[in-house]
DNA sequence: TGAACATATGCTAATATATTCATATGAATA
DNA sequence: TATTCATATGAATATATTAGCATATGTTCA
């Protein structure tokens, strides 16, 4: 763990920054979204599937988590692909599973 | 890291359990405490002037965190002390801050 | 016991967020 | 180029969240 851990050497930008990432996971469909892309690229359509929500919802959400830079989007076709853009997304999430398995 | 890390294997319920650990996360003022018990247990009173915030919009905050079993708390006299509850939350908030300062 | 201090809590207003509906945009193809 | 399919987006609504005020509760000590 590198890094200032004190909260005198954090800005108020930063704090907001951070809370802000967290926002992205603090929320059922867009946890649903991510996990369902943690074994690799979907499109749209099938993330509807998977989760099963329509797809305007789930257009607005996956907007907010490219928005984040959580996600990141290819288009093919008619088809637009979104995958997993960080590595850290899968070890928070497995951080936040830890915690609440205890 | 271990445990399931599919949709499919995840209930509803564990996912709206994961999105509210991350809602704890998802405010700076919450933010501001967590970082403020970092280096051990401070009373209300401290943490409102190290944040600065009021009493009552902290120990809302407070509260919250202590449901999401985040924090805990123990009587000295009149004041109230917290600390840290959970050797994942500086974990989670170091994932943050390393995705936030790429 | 009652005044003073520390913290908690109910209520409210302001603000933010998520979902849905309707429609727009963009791409493929008949 | 008109139609169809896939996705995005604006607006409206419903719901959740936050901070602040006023006040209640709990503790100490004169």
């Amino acid at each position: 763990m590198d890094g200032e851990y004190r909260l005198k050497d954090m800005s108020e930008e930063e704090l907001l920054d951070l809370a802000d990432l967290f926002k992205m996971f603090a929320d059922s469909t867009r946890i649903k979204i991510l996990y369902d892309l943690f074994d690799g690229e979907k499109n749209v359509s099938e993330i509807c599937e998977d989760i099963e929500m329509n797809q305007s919802a789930v257009s607005h959400q996956l907007k907010a988590l490219r928005t984040g830079k959580l996600i990141k989007s290819r288009r093919d076709g008619k088809a637009v692909y979104y995958a997993l853009d960080d590595d850290h997304v899968k070890t928070i999430i497995a951080m936040g599973k830890e915690h609440i398995e205890e």
